[in-house]
DNA sequence: GCTGGCACTCGTTACTCTTGAGTGCCAGGA
DNA sequence: TCCTGGCACTCAAGAGTAACGAGTGCCAGC
């Protein structure tokens, strides 16, 4: 562990470089680290800190940079995560009052908003449906031998899935797989979607076997909804190009990002550095992420990325106060 | 008008100049233009191109660079369209050969097609859910009090909206509005949502009323959903970090794409070069579209957003291609 | 009207020199 | 033992200079 001066040293070359991005030489933390010894003492110490790992030096002639592990040191020791300026507050709390309309529309303005307020790209995932239940199931018809299956969940989103059915087939017998279906899924989750019970009717049983296969192949794939919010400021974070299409182009891939958050969440961290969650291509990004609560059950994520070197206690702040807001937010339905 | 050799000098510039994204020489059309004449004849007739407008010298000693006036000409006298190569064929082919799943899903997927066809950024707008008729509604509790609105419409997808609904309705009552508000509105479209007919109950007409009013402000605003795919290969396209910035932003912003597109279609045209669509941000950029029917109607837009520079020929072939096969597609429901 | 020739422009590249921020180390002092 | 001021050293960044060469405009001659 480290003592208490060379922590102090290490907190101000983190905190010097995240603002300016710039080699933190010894003078400066001397002068602004508020650590009463000289510049010289501060270098005799930095060489300890090199040699432990927690910053390495671009050049010889070059101040210091923090490596993943002195960030890391940097957010576990921080104090207090934190508390956002009465301006960003008071955004949030404006964003949440006038929230409103479809729950899909609001994920992706709450991204947004998270973006704005940390001015880094944000991620918003949606509630999971499995522990929904179903509110309400129908079967509609939409011409030619293809029908449309809706299911309402209780979260208020909305599964659908398109149906071959026969050619010509009659309006009482979609109406009869509709209130069938009905009969057997709804109040159920759709994790545990059971086969529908015979009917006695055999083109009606067909139906409703396919309504439920078409159903079920959504779970687990793609039914982690992701809103990725502000993307365009990761162009501002990083100044090499490729940089910044490696960014965007692993953040355009929703699985990623979803496999990224739920990763770091399983890991019981609340933020990730650079290397730390293993993708390559992020290597010089960190995430900060939360879980948020509906109805005291752990619905989804959001997380905001930025460049390792990106403002650990505003982004903390920002994200749980976010988090906590949305999950208020969303149980009150 | 150019003359002929004008006209082949101005295209071969355009052609270098897409092909290098160098200032194009005399020497260099000489040599590859296919014109019959020196360097000096070549010379003097880009001075008279120069004064005409159609192209730019960046430096004294440098070579020539096409206006959006000179890639204008360039387009409109561009033989053909291309067509695509094989490999291309082949992968839209298979594209919409295993294509299947939401009508969302697909118009994404289209949009990351598009975009591997091109290396550009490309659109893809939803189809306009006016023309569509509803074939079902249907009210559903969510508990508290609110319930949701779900219509689907012809075309597959669904209009929902959040209903406020008085404290402890009881289902029957909510049955009572499902059935009331499809006797009215199914087989209608969203743009003459009438107004329920009086039922004879208070309270369900009051509930019928509020549900309508929640489905309607949908239409205009926010009914045109877009879909953006490989934004991040505009990363590659230009090499200042702020251009990127400014074409991502703008981007993010669905309604200014939306706009954008329709806009050009409006206009007639199918491709809009620099500043011709007049939005600041893409003042180096261009777009080419192509709207796409479905059933015979015109029923939304697709594009490609590139650099000025942007491989035109390829990029009108893609988009010709694919907006008619979506189409084709679409129309098979 | 086209062409070869030629002087001229000016951005690009390479090289050198200087500057200055920052370092490591050491000897002296508390 | 630990801290500090001093000092020589390193090296990236910036400025200045020179050579290069791609490309131009212009002109005299065919």
């Amino acid at each position: 562990m480290l003592d208490e001066r060379r922590a102090a040293i290490l907190r101000a070359v983190v905190e010097g470089y995240i603002e300016t991005a710039q080699p933190v030489g010894s003078s400066l933390v001397a002068r602004t680290g508020g650590i009463p010894v000289s510049s010289a003492t501060i270098r005799n110490e930095m060489v300890a800190l090199e040699q432990e790992g927690y910053l390495v030096q671009p050049h010889t002639s070059a101040g210091r940079v923090p490596t993943d592990k002195g960030y890391r040191f940097f957010v576990d020791t921080m104090a207090g995560h934190g508390k956002l300026d009465t301006a960003r507050r008071q955004q949030v709390s404006s964003f949440f009052a006038t929230a409103h309309g479809a729950i899909e529309d609001m994920l992706h303005a709450t991204s947004q908003l998270l973006s704005n307020l940390t001015d880094y790209a944000a991620v918003v995932v949606a509630p999971q449906s499995e522990q929904a239940t179903i509110r309400s199931v129908q079967l509609v018809a939409l011409g030619g031998n293809t029908a449309l299956l809706v299911a309402v969940l209780s979260n208020g989103s909305i599964e659908k899935a398109t149906v071959d059915v026969p050619d010509e087939i009659g309006d009482e017998r979609i109406g009869a797989a509709t209130t069938h279906l009905s009969r057997s899924l709804v109040g159920g989750t759709l994790t545990d979607l059971a086969a529908c019970p015979t009917s006695g009717d055999q083109q009606t049983d067909d139906l409703c076997a396919a309504a439920v296969a078409a159903l079920r192949p959504n779970r687990g794939t793609e039914i982690d909804h992701v809103y990725v919010g502000g993307a365009s400021r990761m162009a501002t974070a990083f100044d090499a190009v490729d940089s910044v299409r490696r960014v965007l182009t692993t953040l355009e891939q929703q699985y990623v990002v979803v496999g990224l958050l739920r990763d770091v969440i399983d890991r019981g961290l609340s933020v990730a550095i650079g290397a730390e969650h293993g993708l390559e291509a992020l290597a010089d990004c960190s995430i900060v992420v939360a879980p948020y609560e509906v109805e005291g059950e752990l619905a989804g994520t959001i997380g905001v990325l930025g460049p390792t070197r990106m403002h650990y206690p505003q982004a903390l702040a920002a994200v749980a106060v976010v988090s906590q807001r949305l999950g208020r937010r969303l149980s009150e339905g």
